[in-house]
DNA sequence: ATGAAAGCGCTAACAG
DNA sequence: CTGTTAGCGCTTTCAT
């Protein structure tokens, strides 16, 4: 069925090589014989084989996507567009390698991308963490891997989300604010000697940071230790706004629905009354005619980011890839319309 | 860097075929050499070449996902789940080929994916129409493939959306409503010759059809032509919510946030008041603390049964795989807490 | 129970 | 300008 050079060189009255060389349009070819060998070629719908060409040039041409899914942790159709886009402009292939929840509890197991040797190198993106099973592998085996989404050492690329809270919070504080909250209803910091991701503990700090700076008390909104399900989160967002010593503004971490649904069921006019800044603004539609003020995650660009890197270390043919340094990918500020100065006493 | 069969047998003194036999587990090996073998297997890190075993099986045990995304199409993460699930069970790799906006506009371009050759067969997941070259691609060139979410004469997986209308509209009747709208604020529904996405058409058909059933007038509530842009979306929920011959219940899909949200801002209680139904309930969480009531997407049985299939097809080694009839996956019927019945005259 | 030979489809190196 | 040779890593077939 599937016509191979062989099946044009006899077609054309050639040897195969010469048929592989036209159609990549390497080397020196007669007008004529590169016509007929291309006729041929369309006329018995040849496509080239990708794996026997791959096997020949000792590279696969393939990188792999190795990640993880659980409730929380999804893969950005952005993310995956900015890869795919970087690589197919290095005429690189992508293939995914999820590894299930069953996967990560067993030890030794590995996808079969990883088995079976088939990617030239790999993107990590991995909330929680991996098995040893498979950080042996990249580690010991020396694949080369880039990690997404997370801090390592080396060769890592991950959004600056302590910049990120930093820069946001300071926003609010040149606003006029000093009653400002950090909310988060889902993870409890409380032991910062807990595995949690990095962005929990960085996004506080640089939140914490930003309020030392100008002299304010950090104050957080949270139910300790426990969260806040999101059947409750109206409720419990009312709670807070409508005591008298409120925040005037808070930060918060794609969130932002809940609250503004309870502000204006409390009456509180947002922006006027309450600033809301969320630290995760994603290419989602916004839910309600508001455009949310806060930190957009680029998800696109990080995908490229960590592309660029990775072929960068494919590059060197040499036996084992140079390290990268980590790369923190800035997050972008947009403006929206849940944040202004706060309400005056007078008001 | 990469050991090879050939590597293992020098290591241990015997041929390649006798590594390949001990290491898949095939013929009689004695006891004695397979423990050799596997020790140093293990010893010397091997990983057997995918794309050599592959070459060599005539078949490259990928299939690939060819798709397209624009601002409104992703690929949601439950679908790959799924997708990725199945496929692992039968030791298949999944190989993603997104088709950008460039391509889809030029004629003649398709995927490398597709031009080398490296799928087994294919899934393909496009909302809007795909190039023809690629149409060509997979129906002359017979590559095994399954549409997803589209209808298609044979070999295609789509979500029965007008069942899921129909059901849904029923059990608005059932609970007591008569005045029950249809609510679309994206897509102009008014020259049906035209191209959409054939839930579109579904949706609403399977509305009409369940209203017809009772002898009750369907009627729209839309922005004839033109659309609700997403940042007057609650503005003109309020209009109509307003009205005093309001509907006592809505259809929409996807859109219930600033339905909501406007039902909340004049005082319109949810389900009390109004009954909401949503054709569209996906696994994102909720944006508020209500559970909103509708048919979900079930779109992890989606990829399951694409794959299968898919694999089904390809399992049939003949010259052309035998087409398969088209499969509608049923969407199920979730209660929440937005349907109720209507208000009696004298609430 | 093990080995020898052959070949999947393609391309690099060297001839001519 | 074109052909010959060889081999990527693996597995199937046939022989011993």
């Amino acid at each position: 069925l599937a016509a191979t050079l062989k099946d044009i060189a006899e077609d054309v009255g050639v040897t195969p090589v010469t048929v592989s060389r036209a159609l990549r349009g390497t080397g020196r070819i007669s007008a004529d014989t590169r016509q007929r060998i291309l006729d041929a070629a369309q006329r018995l719908r040849y496509r080239p084989h990708g794996l026997a060409r791959s096997m020949r040039q000792g590279r696969t041409g393939i990188v792999g996507l190795i990640f993880t899914t659980d409730d929380r942790a999804t893969l950005p159709t952005p993310l995956l567009a900015g890869i795919q886009d970087e690589l197919a402009s290095q005429s690189y292939e992508l293939m995914l390698g999820k590894i299930s929840k069953a996967q990560l509890a067993e030890p030794g197991t590995a996808s079969a991308l990883l088995r079976h040797w088939m990617a030239d190198g790999l993107l990590i993106n991995h909330q929680i963490d991996l098995p040893g099973s498979i950080v042996q592998l990249i580690e010991e085996d020396r694949v080369p891997a880039v990690w997404m989404n997370s801090k390592h050492a080396c060769n890592c690329v991950y959004f600056d989300d302590a910049d990120a809270a930093l820069r946001a919070t300071r926003h609010l504080i040149e606003l006029g604010h000093r009653r400002i909250a950090y909310l988060d209803y889902s993870h409890p910091i409380e032991r910062l000697d807990q595995p949690e991701h990095y962005s929990v503990y960085d996004r506080f700090a640089g939140y914490v940071a930003a309020m030392n700076e100008a002299d304010l008390p950090p104050q957080t909104i949270m139910n300790h230790g426990k969260g806040v399900g999101w059947t409750q989160r109206a409720a419990f967002s009312r709670e807070w706004m409508t005591r008298p010593d409120r925040p005037t503004a808070v930060v918060c971490y794609g969130n932002n629905a809940p609250v503004l649904f309870a502000a204006q069921s409390v009456g509180l006019r947002v922006p006027d009354d309450l600033s809301i800044l969320d630290l995760s603004l994603d290419d989602a539609l916004p839910v309600c005619d508001v455009r949310v003020s806060g930190m957009y995650l680029p998800q696109e660009a990080l995908g490229r980011a960590a592309v660029r890197r990775l072929l960068q270390r494919l590059a060197t043919d040499g036996d084992a890839p140079e390290p990268i340094n980590p790369l923190a990918i800035d997050m972008e500020f947009r403006p929206g319309q849940t944040c202004a100065p706060p309400p005056q006493p007078g008001d």
